[in-house]
DNA sequence: GTAATTTATTGACATTTGTCAAATTTCAGC
DNA sequence: GCTGAAATTTGACAAATGTCAATAAATTAC
């Protein structure tokens, strides 16, 4: 069960057993089913979650019930909806799991609380911090820089398995264009 | 010359006067004209800029030459071509003072040192961290789900200081879309 | 202050992408 | 394995935005 998670601090921060065990334990186990929603939009997002298998995705909808991606997150990474769980402020994404999914979750006082009581955590979550901060520099770059076909070329020789396993639908709005759109360039070449 | 960096500690970490000046001897001062390239696309980039006057502009270029801006980063923020800093590979970005500006800035071992020896300066700058996060987490949604007229208003009532300082060209290419669809939107309404 | 350069605006047109609708295919759930 | 729902593809058209070129306005550098 806290096998990942156990890997992810070890990488950064050299801890002993008891540390690791102790962080652990402020984490809960949740299993959800395929489509189930985590988090509404409006709620203040009381977790951050730890995948350990499956994938959450965070996502918006616009008045008209369009919905956009802002992030995929899959095995062995950490994932909220980001603004609403650090500021503890409404949230405006949605977070839901886009397959059957085993992920761990702590609530954000117990969050603060690790980066308080366990040496070498903060650190290790900067670096996490960082890691995504520089993932999010990345796709703004692609935003602006990229017209949709150049974007899903990237996409593809970045997270291949993302493509494989993921709906077309899912994969055109988090790369900002519509379902139909997607599927012509895929048919193009 | 530290006034502005040692309220950006004071913010978020109690510390003695002699720790701030510990920590601010490490920053030296650099002041540019207009226009200066601070950094160019391929070079690792040296040094994190703390802004004490004017404004950087991170940007790419691309093979026909045409500008994206990354970021701008203005007074008592910090800024840098923030992968290649943190990670110390090549930059994809140029670091440019579009403004007569005065900075100061420190190298990557330096800073990783201050990160170890100074109590507290870790949280403070994952604190940094968190918000250029969130801010470039507010960016992508409003690429993936606003047009330009939407994304332009945006930023009209969340920076309007940016857009009354700064030439109509970075704005459109910080916003992704071209000069002559911004000059068009700026007269419809 | 003036010339030279850069920046902004405008028009005409091309291109990309979106939208709506219908037909087809795939797949989840039993 | 069936069956119904969901996802994908395709066509026709509309809307948004980009590109190129010319002109006008603003600003810098001297």
């Amino acid at each position: 069960m806290y096998t990942l998670l156990k890997q992810f601090l070890a990488k950064n921060m050299a801890a002993d057993e008891a540390v690791l065990d102790a962080f652990c334990q402020k984490f809960r186990l949740k299993k959800t089913k395929r489509n189930e929603i985590l988090l509404s939009a409006g709620d203040v997002c009381p977790y951050i979650y730890f995948v350990n298998s499956g994938c959450l995705r965070i996502y918006m909808m616009d008045v008209n019930g369009k919905e956009s991606t802002r992030f995929l997150v899959t095995e062995g990474r950490f994932g909220t909806a980001f603004p609403s769980f650090t500021l503890q402020e409404p949230s405006l994404a949605y977070i839901q799991s886009i397959e059957p999914t085993e992920a761990l979750y702590i609530n954000s006082h117990d969050f603060r609380e690790l980066l308080d009581t366990i040496p070498g955590w903060e650190r290790v979550y900067r670096i996490n911090l960082e890691r995504d901060y520089i993932a999010s520099i990345k796709r703004i770059e692609s935003l602006i820089t990229m017209d949709a076909t150049q974007r899903y070329k990237q996409l593809m020789e970045t997270t291949p398995t993302l493509i494989q396993r993921l709906p077309n639908k899912i994969i055109a709005d988090y790369l900002g264009i519509s379902q139909e759109t997607l599927s012509r360039l895929k048919s193009k070449k």
